[in-house]
RNA sequence: GCCCAGAUAGCUCAGUCGGUAGAGCAGAGGACUGAAAAUCCUCGUGUCGGUGGUUCGAUUCCGCCUCUGGGCA
């Protein structure tokens, strides 16, 4: 099945790039993006609105409870049946999103049915972590599987007892899996990646930050806070919710909340970057270096063609 | 005009009882298999304002100059 993935950094453009894309190649769009995902929270997340849909179908946008534990195994499943569902329609399904671990779940074979989530587990080693030092977790790593306690920091709690969690499902550990990466062959996936010179991102951030605000970021974090919301749930840890829900818990003032998210935001569009540079075939485009996007657009096409060519 | 305090990394500053210097922030690079907008790791050479002097040796002490604050006229 043939699939288009446009990613890339934050406000880099790719919500406007796809809508483009997807008119041209009569595709649907397919959200790839760990925020966006949830309902009701629009502003914060740079969710595309309905109005500007411009009858292109797209999918998984809003879709899940901000009260819901999403993760990257119920993102897989999700995303796997609407590209099914895109492609018996005769429209190449086009994901387009920031993030990076949801692409891989996809472009590669990834099964997390292997080791299910444990929450006793997880709760007892924290509480060890809280009382004895994360030290002692990893230590207890590195006795069961010396090679994955190796390549995890002990500081990386979060993953050092994610790594114990599959070690008491499965014998082989977390480290049979990243050996055993290969790319899913449901799909002929093309990569397309879509980045800009820093200054000019960073100031698209900070630009974007202000607009969010002046869009009412503040109105709708207090809106989600009233209906029970706050950052204890993963929807608001995203970048955006969690300032303004210390903002309105009064734990910082307004000028340094907005400052706040800008910062974390760049910092966010580096990581990003770097994690979308590990795909050997990832196309990148250079948004900036194009007079307009209508350039772009054709030879983002033209590149495709290629591909398709080979 | 006089007095005082400053001038050190992109920014804010610390420090060297004289042996050419280091924090925070900003920034850069990286890792990543069920929270991923998450979580975590690594990276600091700069005419120490300019110029003379003392000294084996000055960013450090002294003189002068320039600039910036503040005060007094």
């Amino acid at each position: 099945m043939k699939v288009i993935a446009v990613v890339g950094p934050t406000a880099v453009g790719k919500t406007a790039l796809t809508l483009d894309l997807a008119e041209a190649l009569k595709g649907e769009i397919v959200n790839l993006d760990s925020i966006q995902i949830y309902r009701m929270l629009d502003i914060g997340s740079a969710k595309p609105a309905p109005e500007e849909f411009r009858g292109i179908g797209h999918h998984l946008f809003g879709v899940i409870s901000p009260f819901e534990d999403f993760t990257v195994s119920d993102y897989q499943k999700r995303a796997a049946e609407i590209l099914e569902a895109v492609a018996a329609r005769g429209k190449v399904p086009i994901l387009s999103g920031g993030t990076g671990l949801y692409l891989s779940a996809l472009y590669y074979k990834m099964d997390f049915n292997q080791a299910q989530e444990d929450p006793k587990l997880r709760a007892s080693l924290y509480e060890m972590a809280a009382k004895e030092g994360k030290q002692r977790v990893h230590q207890i790593l590195c006795r069961q599987d010396p090679a994955v306690a190796k390549t995890i920091h002990p500081n990386n709690l979060k993953r050092v007892v994610r790594a114990l969690e599959i070690l008491s499902k499965k014998d082989q550990g977390i480290k049979t899996y990243r050996e055993d990466l290969e790319k899913n062959p449901l799909y002929e996936m093309s990569l397309i990646g879509l980045t800009m010179d820093r200054k000019t991102l960073y100031d698209r951030i900070d630009q974007r930050v202000d607009l969010m605000m002046s869009q009412g970021l503040i109105d709708e974090v207090k809106y989600l806070k009233s209906l029970g919301l706050d950052d204890s749930f993963n929807s608001m840890k995203g970048i955006g919710y969690k300032e303004v829900v210390a903002y309105l818990n009064g734990e910082m003032d307004l000028q340094s909340t907005v400052a706040a998210i800008k910062q974390h935001s760049r910092r966010y569009a580096k990581r990003q970057l770097t994690w979308f540079r590990q795909y050997d075939a990832m196309a990148w485009f250079q948004v900036d270096a194009y007079p307009d996007s209508g350039q772009l657009l054709e030879d983002i096409e033209d590149h495709l063609r290629q591909e398709e060519g080979l």
